[in-house]
DNA sequence: CCATCACTGAAGCAACCGCTTGACTTTAGA
DNA sequence: TCTAAAGTCAAGCGGTTGCTTCAGTGATGG
């Protein structure tokens, strides 16, 4: 559970095709606005854009230095999504374990006589 | 980067706080629909709305029989969506792990000499 | 049988998204 | 200094989302 507002706008800047290859791009290393916006097809704008929605998602962290913005992933938002996703395999995992325990006390095998 | 579409699906449909409120509860097993439409702040019909986009990212199934509409958790797809989240982190630690050790290369510590 | 329960579907609406254009600012290099 | 590079900002626009209301439909239980 943690917090509710960050969840939701990071699983919503990563929901866009485009917002995720940035962070893909990211994944490998700092990049610069320019470098994010190359592979895209969309406006150097509209790249700015997006980084802003990852940026206030907490999943990008950038700095200007010169003309030139770096921009660098924040990998602890990124884990706090993994644990939310692994908590609820947990979960799911445990009940599912739980039913199967139940068929194989009820429903007993050939050798278990 | 598997497909890209599901990953749009699964990452926008978990971006809204009531359906990640639906996951969580089906995480414990499964639930009709009134069941999980119960704590929710709105009409049985949004949640209508809201278990439909789930089942689009393929995150949930469900069966009706009878007048009761049962719903549970498809532990697929999050295992995929963790996936994804996992491997941006796995590359970024690596560059990371990369530039400590250059680092470590580069300006030996006391010990190190 | 018939009232109630558990949904289902369509219409409508305000708010939000992703994108473009175009005008601007600041810095770097010849 | 003058030009180009690298962003920045605001306006606007068509499409999508997240609801609500209302009018059904098909079981179930008494």
């Amino acid at each position: 559970m943690l917090q509710q507002q960050p969840l939701d706008l990071a699983f919503q800047a990563l929901s866009d095709p485009g917002r995720r290859a940035m962070v893909e791009r990211l994944s490998f290393g700092p990049a610069s606005v320019s470098e994010l916006a190359k592979p895209l097809p969309m406006t150097l704008s509209a790249v700015v854009q997006h980084l802003k929605v990852l940026e206030e998602a907490g999943l990008v962290k950038s700095e200007k230095v010169g003309r030139v913005r770096t921009c660098s992933l924040e990998i602890d938002a990124l884990a706090q999504l993994e644990a939310w996703v692994s908590e609820r395999r947990r979960f799911w995992a445990k009940q599912y374990d739980q039913l199967e325990a139940y068929l194989a006390e009820t429903t007993p095998r050939e050798g278990d006589r």
